[in-house]
DNA sequence: CATATTTACTAATACGAATTACTAATACGT
DNA sequence: ACGTATTAGTAATTCGTATTAGTAAATATG
């Protein structure tokens, strides 16, 4: 397992200096003086002897693990393979492992690693957290242990103890709501999980509607996925008469409502118009594709993973800070 | 960054024992002999203090970093979520961590991951690779780092530097391809990337053909994905009449086909039946939902992980082996 | 009963890099 | 010319664990 790697002692001995020489050459913050030719003849017999850092005799001096934890709900959903690619993508910049790891959105997973990163196993976190509040990171910030939380809406309550990365859901929900009016509709229902921010969403589903004079249905259901969004149709066209249009909290949702619109034979979006909300591939692989919200997830998950970085470079510093990120209406065919 | 964590030192001395005899206590496969009251109380001890073991520290020692690397082309590729998940399943289980590294299908990554995995970073890989043959594997095998390729046919040839889980393609494009002519259909095309794998499901279509005496037409493009599809189908479209059916190399490619022709205003499967191959989860989020063939990917890769560790614990040694996984064919609406 | 063996541990060291404390040589100020 | 800085390094120690080499006491053997 592992030989023939050259070391700082392999270095030092070919370019006749001590180890603690090499170490201090290689690593520039270090207060030693010592002659640029120096430095340079080290730098040339690391080169020559293919030395890399041993990442874990590091980690043990520095308590530095060159890893990140990416923790998400589940990889398996389509939202998050964007998000995780972006973080990737920042973090091998800076050679910087990440570690991904899947919540199923329960609180315990959330919070067992939680304790993981605690332990010291990664030098920062960012994820996606559904069950937990600002006091579960109180003692990661006591730790100096940097966290980027990815939400749904500006988390506001000081102490911030960790920065924050949102998209403006509400908003959101009521632009594309306002796409709908503007094209004419007049009845406009909603589709919605019961999770976490999905209450921002209907929030701002209503605030256009309101403005508008447009009563409000929303028909909520349990799961917020493709079948939630079977489910949620059927359920709202036993209660009253089909909209115009609907709003579904995600694409999936939206996704599954299409299904059962189509199956009824009905079409979209001349009797019926569907939004979605996520823009995940699939979004415009369905027939019609769908109108929807990108997030640019891929690029607010590189932010935030520089974000991590830069303040463990203490490029960063002070309280956590709470950052909106755009989002973009894609009109498809769906609406 | 992570102090308040309990070492074997101050285990040791609560328990009043030497911090060597903590180690051997905690760590059973040890030679020496201790009395099991005294393991006992070490245990509780360490209990009391939570203590968990340094992996740096024991890195370092040991040259065991208890995590492995998931070596794939693109997370954003639907296809692999699953094989992530499945990965991380069985390694959350036995308490590795795994990385996971996206290559972007380049020779030039594919290599450079290889190389940090030479250098002692991982403890064995689990890898997609389009472009590596055995021989680049040789090396890992003298360092006794495990390694499983996931793959798309039998690799034959020995020495066997890795172990290597694969699906039939060639068998699965002939059962997908003869499951058409069972329907009836006398005119079968199929579309295809020009990618490694790829020849070996064209192999298998065509085999299905000469069986019954139809003539094969095969339609290449460079890319394998969804643009990929449209493109030859308007190719295959430009040179000859249209099929009563299509076999395309992937789920991608089969949604992309599907596009262009419902574009032309022509109905699947009436007038023309389409088949994928990965049931990746938009194939049954398309009107009409892709048939197709799933490979079972998260469980293959779950395995491939098992085995990984199986091999770094000793329990499973020689040379490696080449097993076959299952695939099913998924019948849904487009043929 | 004297010696060999086993039992149950401890002391010391190694892993590779970072860091602290030290030293030898040169330069500087008065 | 003498003491003080500065320069350019080195030696020794540390991080937390695993392991090798002991050791002291208890037990077995002839």
């Amino acid at each position: 397992m592992g030989f023939n790697n050259a070391t700082q002692k392999d270095v030092a001995t070919k370019a006749g200096v001590s180890q603690a020489t090499v170490s201090n050459a290689l690593n520039p913050s270090s207060e030693l003086n010592i002659r640029s030719q120096t430095i340079e003849r080290i730098k040339k017999v690391a080169q020559e002897l293919n030395y890399k850092p041993n990442r874990f005799a590091k980690a043990l001096r520095t308590n530095r693990t060159q890893t990140l934890a990416c923790i998400i709900p589940d990889i398996t959903n389509p939202f998050y393979p964007a998000l995780v690619k972006g973080v990737q993508r920042a973090c091998e910049a800076a050679d910087y492992d990440v570690v991904t790891l899947n919540t199923d959105g329960s609180k315990d997973r959330e919070m067992h690693y939680i304790e993981l990163v605690k332990q010291g196993r990664y030098d920062g976190l960012i994820g996606v957290f559904f069950n937990l509040d600002s006091s579960h990171f109180e003692e990661l910030a006591e730790q100096n242990i940097p966290v980027v939380r990815l939400e749904s809406n500006a988390s506001s309550q000081a102490p911030q103890f960790f920065d924050s990365l949102y998209v403006d859901d509400e908003s959101a929900f009521k632009d594309i709501t306002q796409l709908l009016i503007d094209k004419g509709h007049t009845d406009i229902c909603m589709i919605s999980g019961k999770g976490g921010p999905q209450h921002l969403r209907v929030s701002g589903y209503k605030k256009a509607l309101t403005d508008s004079g447009i009563k409000p249905f929303v028909q909520l259901e349990e799961e917020f996925n493709e079948n939630g969004g079977k489910m949620a149709l059927q359920k709202l066209l036993s209660k009253r008469h089909s909209p115009s249009a609907i709003v579904a909290a995600n694409d999936l949702m939206a996704i599954g409502c299409m299904r059962v619109i189509k199956k009824l034979g009905l079409s979209i979006p001349d009797q019926i118009a569907v939004t979605g909300f996520d823009n995940i591939p699939a979004a415009e692989l369905v027939t019609p594709a769908l109108t929807t919200i990108d997030r640019f997830q891929e690029d607010s998950a590189a932010k935030a993973a520089k974000l991590i970085i830069g303040r463990l470079n203490k490029q960063v510093i002070g309280q956590g800070q709470t950052i909106k990120q755009p989002y973009k209406i894609i009109r498809r065919d769906s609406a």
